[in-house]
DNA sequence: TTTGACTTGTCAAATTCTGTCCAATGTAAG
DNA sequence: CTTACATTGGACAGAATTTGACAAGTCAAA
């Protein structure tokens, strides 16, 4: 699940607009129609007040708007057709590192 | 082991120059030289003529290429005390969704 | 046809990326 | 010490990308 899927999912079973959200989000409502298409990219903060706004865990967003910057890095990176196997090795190696970060 | 202490180890084990490296690679040492360190970062095109070069798997460095720049993105969306936990669920999702795509 | 929600395209300002140059540092030999 | 050469550091210009704002567009319901 894309985190844009997720607020548009999350916006609508909650019968807000997206002009409430942007307001809250001070910015204009083009802009939170792009992030809820995925066109663009929220910043942290933003994720964290949607959060707040729509009522989820930060942790949950969060954890969705990391997974669009890897794969989008991945895919900017290379094509899946040639990289596959090292994209999967690259995702394995990250793990391995960020496991062995002491907190 | 990030891509620039790979390329420092297989250059200096085959007695190559910076000099040399940087002329195939048509840019001027001191660029090499930061490729190397890590404080720049080579573009795709650069990597697989230095596994060339260095006859090495273009593999090999690809895959670490890729993990540099998916800990990268990782470093600065967010502080890894703060987040961590959804850096790993990220790179699983990530992992998920790279397997489920057809080649 | 009017209204309100949402989307699309464009644009300039800001930011980031890329490579070059020059100067500094390190180092080994004579 | 001096020379010669390898490597590094910092400043910088131009290119490329991102960002946010705006105007105009579509679409559906009333």
């Amino acid at each position: 699940m894309k985190l844009a899927n997720r607020i548009k999912e999350l916006r609508e079973s909650q019968g807000l607009l997206q002009r409430q959200l942007s307001a809250q989000l001070e910015i204009d409502t083009p802009m939170f129609s792009k992030i809820e298409r995925g066109e663009r990219r929220a910043k942290q903060e933003q994720v964290l007040k949607i959060a707040e706004i729509l009522k989820v865990s930060p942790d949950e967003l969060i954890a969705l708007w990391l997974t669009d910057q890897i794969l989008d890095v991945i895919a900017n990176a290379c094509s899946y057709e040639k990289w596959k196997e090292q994209a999967l090795q690259a995702l394995k190696m990250a793990e391995t590192d960020i496991k062995n970060k002491k907190d």
